[in-house]
DNA sequence: CGGATTCTTGAAGTCGCTCAACGAACGTGG
DNA sequence: CCACGTTCGTTGAGCGACTTCAAGAATCCG
């Protein structure tokens, strides 16, 4: 089924940059720390906070600071990585707006891995110390942090399933879906976006090589699923992109042109 | 170096299995859920906290059963699973003593894997409404929940990366290690211990067939890395398997009889 | 424009999987 | 205690998916 949903806005990613700094007018507030909150809550929560801007490549935390603050992603993109053994960069998730970044660090007390910005962004700091305090206090605020956490626990877990036990085709199938749902949550086109990672980035990602990656974009692209332009993914037939993630064989109908 | 401890006790991995139901008295009360905590606070836990025991092959939960609670393992093994699309099972993690259990299920409202029990086992079942509750008044019980959870997340980050990147024998190696470091950490002998899961299940959680694990045991053991019989194996040359671990190339010296 | 980076495509190689058969361990009942 | 069936583990041979190596094309950016 052919469906390029052209009516939404591009996945810029930026909600209002209302200059206020305050969670109340954030428009993300329902996807992010705040959700559920009242609006004495969320000016406790404001006081918390300040805001920092980063460009293209420029570090969020490197790998082995000692950890202070959480991160929400305001806009723009992230990704965290660890390097191995070897100084390699491995990359392990990739951050968008409404995400929280640095949870894995509250435990050993230091980042145990990197977060770099992938194009001009902005974060909400959260001290946690204070975050903590507030938490204390705020009901709604803890079980919704708790929940963020857990989700995360979760979102690993099947990333985990899904690096050991899923093929090539399988993996970059689901890998566009993820972006395209959560694309999707924010009110962005779900089947037009940017790839905001380069091609390293995301068969380090998928962990498959580059070259599989490009392999893997001409397959798809002669086979009618999507449409690809240097970073500018189309998504073309959906269904099919989920029964390969599933690991079925693709659907008898391809998209018509 | 050759370094077989046989001092230590085996991996029974049994507190003492004491006839009270309470943290105050539980030799694990350092690793698990009640760490740091005073003595009126762990009054207070054990009034949440019932007891529950389990056969080999029993469900603790089931995957897609409602979330109430959270377990902490008291003795035993306990693996949780998922099943993917064809009904397979895919093994997501190991859990032993001290080890909690259930916290990817906060943030769903239900239970996104499974969890069997290895071997008769017994746990603290914790009603997560109730500890929440708890949460709220005892600062370092929730000090330590949030890094209990985050340290899941790191873990889970580096299982990870680990699936996607290593090779068949640097997982073996890394999985030895593991269970290893594991042991340690609850006393027991760090290099001699029960494999708890079959080959299978072992495969299916390094994301290897079962034939490469039984070819992986042979080669390590003609090294005389380990010495395996049955599900007993013996760490015979800890460095060799580090370096294997890292992607390097063996140390020179193999272990001497 | 030109150099560097990023991406694409092809050919050859390899690691781990699949398929198949055999052997060892377990446990149930005689 | 042994016989027997079943489950679990080992070993070998061949194959396939993805990687590695290599070269060339496109794109970015000063």
């Amino acid at each position: 089924m052919k469906t390029v949903i052209q009516l939404q806005p591009a996945n810029a990613c930026q909600p209002t940059r209302s200059t206020t700094q305050k969670c109340s007018v954030c428009s993300l507030k329902n996807l992010c720390l705040p959700q559920g909150l009242g609006e004495s809550e969320l000016g406790q929560l404001d006081k918390l906070i300040t805001r920092r801007r980063l460009e293209k490549d420029d570090n969020l935390y490197r790998m082995g600071e000692p950890f202070k603050k959480l991160y929400a992603v305001r806009f723009g993109h992230f990704k965290t990585y660890q390097l191995n053994a070897f100084g390699e960069q491995q990359i392990a998730g990739l951050q968008m707006s409404g995400d929280l970044i640095g949870m894995e660090a509250i435990g050993s007390g230091s980042y145990s891995c990197g977060a770099i910005a992938l194009e001009d962004s902005e974060v909400c700091e959260i001290p946690y110390a204070q975050l903590e305090e507030l938490l204390m206090k705020m009901p709604r605020l803890l079980q919704h942090f708790h929940r963020m956490m857990s989700q995360e626990i979760a979102r690993e877990q099947t990333m985990m399933l899904f690096l050991g036990n899923m093929r090539a085709e399988q993996r970059f199938a689901l890998f566009l879906l993820n972006l395209s749902a959560r694309y999707a949550a924010r009110g962005y086109a779900a089947a037009s976006f940017q790839l905001r990672m380069s091609r390293e980035d995301i068969g380090n990602y998928l962990s498959l090589t580059i070259e599989s990656v490009s392999r893997l974009m001409t397959s798809f692209r002669k086979k009618g699923w999507i449409e690809v332009a240097n970073r500018q993914v189309d998504i073309l037939d959906v269904d099919n992109l989920k029964a390969i993630s599933m690991g079925l064989p693709p659907v008898a109908q391809a998209a018509a042109a």
